[in-house]
DNA sequence: CATGAATGAGCATTCATTCAT
DNA sequence: TATGAATGAATGCTCATTCAT
């Protein structure tokens, strides 16, 4: 019975580890369900008893990255903690751009899918909107203790959020070696960040 | 031999309009050559001797769409012309915007190719270095004259144009309606362009 | 045991009533074998232990319906019970229909069936068989009392029988709404009993 | 030029012969593409060139034997030639019979797709409803010259067709042996065709 | 008896590219 | 210079059947 059940499981988890390899080398356009199992090592077939088609592994796949890199990121920018918040903002935009050059071919691939599946883009969308939301509430808690004037938020926050993506996506999806966003290591490059977090701030405070 | 070289001028733009007609209704992947030639109203095989493949003939599509939007825009942002550099900057936004928003199958098609192609990618990340370096090349005029202290201004223009670029490319590719960057008249909406100028401004010169 | 007996029985049962449900509702050849143990509630596997595929299953679904339309349609035309013969032929036609209209996904489904297995072909064959002979008895007993001439009785059962078989199918199967052999409540049409069976007498007793 | 335009109206012949030949073989169900392009000899893809898909080469297929059957049957039933109504008669159902005893498979395929296809069943719907027309037209005749009753023609004339139809078709399609409709030389058989029309005549002018 | 995970052959369809005319 | 017929690899998906538990 255990048995039975924890066998699935691990063929499931196979065929979506397997999925995330092949997503993460080929894209998404160019990863076929037979890649897949070919490298998972299972039947054509059993791919269809676990995920309904290419979409959905992807879904699946991505979902847990982008909770991770919209949800959980400037988390705790709005309550102080001590910290000037530009020391904080520092260290989350950095681990937002870090998050996206430690699986280029994933945020990759889900430019591509996004593109090709509205389902795709629209799970995106939400987990970003979920960032925006937090981040527009820091403002308000600025607001609230007088260092920030009332303004267009929403806007505000898609077009600096988008600053940061589109910064790290275009370095991590095109990238031209020149403009990498990381050094070897995969730390976010200081200067940049430091950069960002300048114009985010003034850009903000003004 | 004139009449010979005409007649190929002639083919050779009957299937670069018709590509463009269909790149634009369809997207890049979606789009065959054979609808391409079906379009023009040559032989399939014709295409082939103008253009090595789909790749090849997207690239002459964009080129100069991509130039026009990326050459021409900003274009005297740096030497003063009497008017106030906020009024300049909102005006060059409103024109970048409604560039993207007047071609949207364009500039989605231009997304999805760069994502196939490392060439078109390349065509695209030069076309916009123009741009950046002429933004940089206005700032460095504001620093001469003291209104702007001297920073990385690279990295600035890069993530400050990116900002634009993907705020327009967000709305026109995934565009969900409630998004639209622009009103029923193609015109980039004014509340958006005055936030998204002020943004710019405040992070430039803080 | 005789508990494990009537399990087995009723599971058997379970899969046979829901085959039944299933044929009925996407035809022969749409059904697959998992759709039928999905219907039951029961293990693919399952299935297998019952039958030996779908042929099978469907071969023990019709039976019992071939059997209550061929052998008991037309049982008593023979021996006289005080009413007309034309009366008595008529209300066996209308009921032949009925049967027919009353189970329309049935008997598409056994049309396809004996294309796809002669075995399911062979079973409807011998059923047929059946009531052709009892057709075939009642007229050799009016031979007897004079009636009618002695002839070539099996092609001509074969024929008029196929007639009002092929009357039933073709409305039944490919059922042009206006063709219908019944009415809303599942009655036979009158007209149309009436016509078949002056046809049917006229060309017995011509 | 021309030449061009022969060659691929030869490709076209060589799929469809094949075709022909599968379908007859295999019936409808059973035929795949792929078996209709090697038994042809072409690449698969070339099928595609000239047909929607299976349903559309069977159409083509059997429109010819369609017509042959259900508008050349018949023709002249009406106005009187000289012979003996009977004798055209037998004549006329006897071609009937040997049309599909002819080819057996194809006339079983023709069942089954009409079972998978609504255009296919519409086909044969169409031509069928010509016959049935131009029986009821003699009829109409014999009327008018005092030979028949008026009577309720559409429906006689769809059951005695059906009677045929259906006599020839269980042959063939189900065809045991022993009920084989012609001899070994694929004449229909006299006594069958003698008793069908027996039948017929008594049943219309009973 | 029952389960349900796994298999893999089979099929329809698309499309970039070639090449003889 | 233009044509368009032909190719065949590639892909997503279904389903009957088996078998270890």
């Amino acid at each position: 019975m255990v048995d039975r059940r924890a066998r699935a499981e691990e063929t499931r988890r196979q065929l979506l580890d397997a999925a995330t390899r092949v997503f993460e080398a080929s894209g998404y356009r160019a990863t076929s369900v037979a890649a897949i199992t070919k490298e998972a090592a299972t039947a054509h077939g059993t791919f269809y008893l676990y995920f309904r088609n290419k979409e959905d592994v992807f879904g699946e796949v991505v979902q847990g990255l982008i909770v991770e890199l919209y949800e959980h990121s400037f988390t705790s920018l709005g309550p102080p903690d001590g910290r000037l918040v530009v020391d904080r903002l520092e260290q989350r935009i950095a681990a937002f751009i870090e998050t996206f050059a430690a699986r280029p071919g994933i945020w990759r691939a889900l430019l591509e899918a996004s593109l090709q599946s509205p389902e795709v883009a629209a799970r995106w969308g939400e987990a970003r909107a979920g960032l925006l939301r937090r981040i527009v509430d820091g403002w308000r808690h600025l607001v609230d203790t007088g260092i920030m004037a009332d303004d267009d938020f929403e806007v505000m926050a898609d077009a600096l959020g988008g600053m940061l993506e589109w910064t790290a996506l275009r370095s991590v999806v095109f990238g031209a070696a020149g403009a990498s966003v990381t050094d070897e290591h995969g730390k976010a490059r200081p200067e940049l960040v430091a950069t960002l977090t300048s114009l985010w701030i003034r850009a903000v405070t003004g």
